[in-house]
DNA sequence: AATAAAGTTTAGGCAAACCTAAAAAATATA
DNA sequence: TATATTTTTTAGGTTTGCCTAAACTTTATT
């Protein structure tokens, strides 16, 4: 199993939450920064490892042995997250790439040790939940900010937007992770919403709430 | 810089300790496990680089920005075997092959934040000195027991030989990392070796004292 | 339904890092 | 010193994963 060939199941495995007929060649290089070609030709080879089913022009999804793959990635992607935050000082901006790394380093034993050492954690630093070691994900109730209604509560896990534009009016607002939410109501004409945090009110513009996530 | 860079780089600096005037092809072939013809072109890869010194024929040795480009990854290697050694249980011959991937992970303030999670060592666990950040090394009083005199005494750090039957042996005889050694006398007839640990005595062949370094 | 647009696949190339086999240079031996 | 042996380099080939351009499907529009 190549790096390359890791990338592409957890990206396949990431993507058919929203795709569940099948991940288009096109998205799929645009998420991976590749072209459709390159993507056509890596499902190919996947597809002649019985990692994946593939029907040409109908896009690609993981069959069993392509899941337990990704999911044996993103346990590791999730527990170097979660070691990095915790036990490097990472903020949760600077952890991605380098997690993107520490996942396709080959050993059981080291994240079967790491897990002890973190504790067993249940979530990683975004709050997404961490596989088990035989593959076991709890389901998440992760939204975006837009998609609550007034009176809802929610926890900030996250953001969907990285760009320091966005990170840094996250930090005037004092909205980080862990930031407890609730929605005070919903203005019709522009959607954009009022919420209380803590004892102040903001307004949030549609844009930034399609861009934060919580847990409810 | 690929990771195959990086691995021709180390081995060069390792080596080249051992040959002052030149790390020969076929050596630095069989260092890494590769052919000589590969060698060979990775060496002229590196020379085009301006990273080491190459004559054909005569041999390669690194030159300022290869030495520093090489401490820098024997640096990440040593605090990651520092890591596995100290924080998640890894004995000391189960380290190597993680460490090896470790090494290469790309990423400044990683290591960085790593080297004062571990309280900035000085030392990995086989006893070879960490570089600093800015590429110091201190040079180490790292000998084989065979070396040692009558009364000398010294702190096992490693050994030579990972085969098996010699590491069953080490664990028959209590000596591990961190075991100091006293010399009581040298058999001149057969060059083996009785030794004082703690209270108790014994006697290595010396084959056994060639395998075992320690720090003086 | 016919055509235009969008998405996908195929064909042919490129760079990295490895390989084997043959040629060339250096070293050892007679 | 001449020859034999060993070491090193060169030449040509392979695989992986990427690319562009062209051909082909599918989907959308008129």
């Amino acid at each position: 199993m190549t790096f390359s060939e890791e990338n592409y199941l957890k990206s396949i495995y990431t993507l058919q939450k929203d795709s569940p007929k099948g991940v288009s060649t096109n998205v799929l290089s645009q998420y991976l920064v590749t072209k459709p070609a390159s993507a056509t030709e890596m499902i190919k080879k996947l597809n002649d490892k019985d990692l994946v089913v593939y029907q040409p022009y109908q896009g690609v999804l993981l069959n069993k042995n392509g899941e337990e793959i990704a999911l044996r990635v993103i346990r590791k992607h999730r527990l170097w997250e979660t070691f990095l935050a915790q036990k490097l000082d990472f903020s949760w901006d600077e952890i991605h790439d380098v997690a993107e790394q520490l996942e396709h380093i080959q050993s059981e034993k080291l994240i079967r040790e790491l897990d002890r050492f973190l504790g067993f954690p249940k979530h990683d630093p975004h709050g997404d939940p961490i596989p088990d070691a035989d593959g076991n994900v709890v389901k998440m109730e992760k939204k975006r900010v837009s998609q609550l209604e007034p009176g809802d509560v929610g926890t900030c896990i996250g953001v969907n937007d990285t760009s320091s534009s966005f990170l840094q009016f996250l930090d005037q607002q004092k909205i980080k992770l862990g930031t407890v939410l609730e929605i005070v109501n919903l203005q019709e004409f522009d959607k954009s919403m009022l919420v209380r945090i803590d004892d102040r009110e903001l307004s949030l513009s549609q844009i930034a709430t399609e861009h934060i996530y919580v847990r409810i």
